[in-house]
DNA sequence: ATGAAAGCGCTAACAG
DNA sequence: CTGTTAGCGCTTTCAT
């Protein structure tokens, strides 16, 4: 009688066992290896059939050291900015048999680090990592020294070099202010991300390259410093809507906070059409109720996961050496149904 | 000379040869499992720090024949309604020392079974699942049988017994509508989920229970199937505007169709507080500017993923025996901001 | 207290 | 063609 091990999953001696091959006889047949016997073949095959076998790859990182795993560490999937970068990440992965191993920090410097532990000791074979806003980047420097490559996304890491995918947040600031001069705007107002942040700098230098780069003479500028969050967009919409000499359009450097403020106008009875334009940095796109009526700076989210990933990849197989390359893909502005229209409006007016 | 492996990672056995000493007293230094002397443990730690040996799990699967990771299968991470779950699953996952792999299928159901094969190939310890709506259950009802543990999510797989975390569709619904006959309404309309799904009939049917408990007996009833998608929220939302005896209030059975009829309604100038009053099934979570004008259904969702994730850790332990279980999590009804005074108001008027 | 060695699942190199 | 075996990194007996 052969000792089979029962109520645990078979493996490929069992297989073995059963057909009366030897284990390397089964490996060929499964992987097409080598040219076996029809008859073998037969057995083998019955006995697979008959045990369940599913052939395992358990084994295959202690050999080939390579687990063909991914880590992606992020702030918080549910901010709707993530799970498109998310997918692009995942579909390149997958394409060349990698798996995703997703985290969340939570912008917790303490829990990234202990991710990042967990994934090392995993031997997982890169990180994809939008960085927690905290200062400390010791552990990203470890991992990076350990030889383990890793793609920042969105934001870099503070104070390390890495590979990295990020917007051209200057840009596409700077065209969005534009937009709001050239329609007509004279009074425009930003509400910052937290200056801590590179791209809440870039941000805001593209707001000011706008106001600066525009013939127009007669531009008032009014700076809020937010953080990022909902609460900060409230606070600082409310605080807006009431100055005296209110701003008639304000650029708001990210979603969430783009939601805070229109939530303090529909408090205070401001129409963000009329009484106060607002423009935002992407993230309300679900909403196209809301969407439509703002002048929206698109990250092209999909292709920035789908970037970073392939980057990593090459880094991880050796196909990319060198330094660290820095990645920036362009946003795209989408205009407000209206504002389109007003814009065209003014044309018509000066051409009468 | 010693003979270490340069430029890959450092092993158990590079720290040993560099100690001086045996791989089992370097295990033993490492993990606290046996008194080492002093002078060796000095000796080892030296090492590794030299080395900046990192200890690994790699072959940890091999032994124990377990890969502590979970699959979480999704349709669509982009759908709002699936972060909160991710992180409730991640939550759990990671206390107990499981990584999360995510994968979506884009209701593909020949992704799926390509994902679900992958993840059994890498012997994934268990699976959560929000099953593709399309049919065939062969490759969960196999890997079921090869003895790994799936936990179904919000929609149960067709036509396998699984254990599964759902909502209570059913009584969400009810709760809703009745709200809505409670604030008023006569004539209310039900935009149902396609009704091959489940989750879509035990809506509909809260429905029709809500409508039947009512004391009142002029209600009148339109039902207008759609299928959970964006498209048919809008062409029945157009289709409802229009009707000769419109209905003052439409009960939408998902989120993302709701955006469809909130759209068309503005399209054609409907106001969805005063002419058709809208409610909805969440995934409107994110936009509160309309949240709040909406009657809404919410799905605990974290929790769902939190639940669904304990479950099956608990199979994949054998902590838990037996038949599939069935968690029914109920959701919670988040009344519009105007239905809530419309109702006081008819209750002052009554009181008159 | 320490070292030696088996074993986990599988592939690949080699021998017959 | 088929069988045998070393070896991947690490834990865990089992001797010493």
């Amino acid at each position: 009688m052969l000792i089979v091990n029962m109520d645990c999953m078979p493996t490929i001696l069992d297989v073995a066992r059963r057909a009366g091959v030897s284990i390397g006889t089964v490996s060929n047949v499964i992987r097409g290896t080598a040219r076996v016997s029809p008859e073998l073949r037969k057995r083998v095959a019955s006995a697979i059939h008959q045990l369940g076998y599913y052939p395992g790859r358990l084994a295959e990182p202690v050999r080939i050291k390579q687990t063909c795993m991914l880590g992606m560490i992020l702030p918080d999937i549910t901010n709707p900015f993530f799970p498109e970068i998310m997918r692009g990440a995942e579909d390149r992965a997958f394409e060349r048999g990698y798996l995703l191993v997703t985290a969340n920090t939570d912008e917790r410097i303490e829990r990234e680090k202990q991710i990042v532990s967990v994934l090392r000791s995993r031997r997982i074979d890169g990180i994809l990592l939008a960085a927690s806003s905290g200062k400390g980047s010791g552990h990203i420097r470890a991992v990076i020294h350990a030889g383990i490559p890793v793609v920042c996304l969105d934001r870099p890491a503070s104070g390390v070099q890495t590979d990295a995918v990020l917007l051209d947040n200057l840009g596409g600031a700077r065209q969005c202010v534009r937009h709001l001069i050239d329609s007509g705007h004279r009074n425009i107002a930003i509400i910052t991300g937290p200056l801590a942040l590179l791209s809440a700098r870039e941000r805001l230098e593209g707001y000011h390259e706008a106001l600066r780069d525009s013939k127009t003479t007669d531009l008032k500028s009014t700076i809020l410093e937010g953080d990022y969050r909902k609460d900060s967009g409230h606070r600082l919409g409310r605080k807006l809507a009431r100055m005296r000499k209110r701003p008639d359009a304000v650029f708001v450097c990210n979603g969430v906070m783009a939601l805070g403020v229109l939530e303090a106008f529909e408090e205070l009875g401001v129409d963000c059409r009329r009484d106060i334009v607002v423009a935002t940095f992407d993230d309300l796109r679900g909403e196209s109720l809301i969407h439509r009526r703002l002048t929206t700076v698109l990250q092209p989210s999909y292709d920035i996961g789908s970037r970073a990933a392939s980057l990593l990849m090459d880094r991880v197989e050796g196909e990319l050496t060198g330094p660290p390359m820095l990645i920036r893909v362009s946003p795209r502005i989408a205009l407000a149904e209206d504002t389109l229209r007003r814009s065209r409006r003014s044309v018509h007016a000066s051409a009468l």
